[in-house]
DNA sequence: CGAAAGCGCAACTCAATAGTTGCTCTTATC
DNA sequence: GATAAGAGCAACTATTGAGTTGCGCTTTCG
């Protein structure tokens, strides 16, 4: 097993999920079945192609993966990218608990340091 | 009290969040302590001028605060946004619990439905 | 075999983003 | 009061991103 859990740079998944209509693709696949283009392509605005370059991004960033059966291209959800950046913002939150921190070095301090 | 907890979008939130150089201005305020764009701008190659406008980024995303003291602007991290990701993609990951269930669809499934 | 469904590739337009430089203004400091 | 530190504003360039259209290829179905 080489590198167990690195995750060498979290802001392209995030940059991924940073898209309204990508978001609602992962929605769709938030139950763990795959669907294929054509069927993810309904009930949207949008052409084929737009959707297809935003499952290649999502794909890219490791949110989902495809795999080819028959005519179709099938994409699934890949939780370990989800949850890694949960695990992410986790760290950026849980380095402080008390709410007053904030509070505390936003105004008391003196200006000039 | 209007508007409870509804985040109507939360795509800006991940799309400011989607940038190397604004992580790493979230991290080092991860602590909750507020600092000044001097002060965020020490240790990076950025000029100030980019700095700012990223900090008016994650400003603009609600995942920062700013308050002028004196002459220097300081930003603190809000960890109401951050968590606010974090629950989204807690609805987002939560929706299946079998890791098989990823793999049930994706290859066994008829091709043509 | 022929038609249609599903998809990939390429070129293109338009808008948004990252980053810079130059200037001005305000606030501390000596 | 002069000077320097901190920051805001505006204009500009270059790159990325979203979305489209058109065309061709493969796979299923009648």
């Amino acid at each position: 097993m080489l590198n167990p859990d690195v995750q060498p740079d979290p802001a392209p998944i995030f940059a991924a999920l940073g898209d309204r209509t990508r978001l609602s693709l992962l929605m769709k696949l938030s139950d763990g079945d795959a669907r294929s283009i054509a069927k993810l392509s309904t009930d949207t605005l949008l052409t084929r192609q737009a959707i297809t370059k935003h499952l290649r991004v999502l794909e890219g960033a490791g949110l989902v993966a495809s795999l080819r059966v028959g005519r179709e291209s099938r994409f699934a959800a890949r939780r370990e990218t989800i949850d890694a950046a949960r695990a992410y913002l986790d760290r950026v939150s849980g380095h402080w608990d008390d709410a007053l921190a904030r509070l505390r070095t936003f105004v008391e301090d003196e200006p000039a340091g």
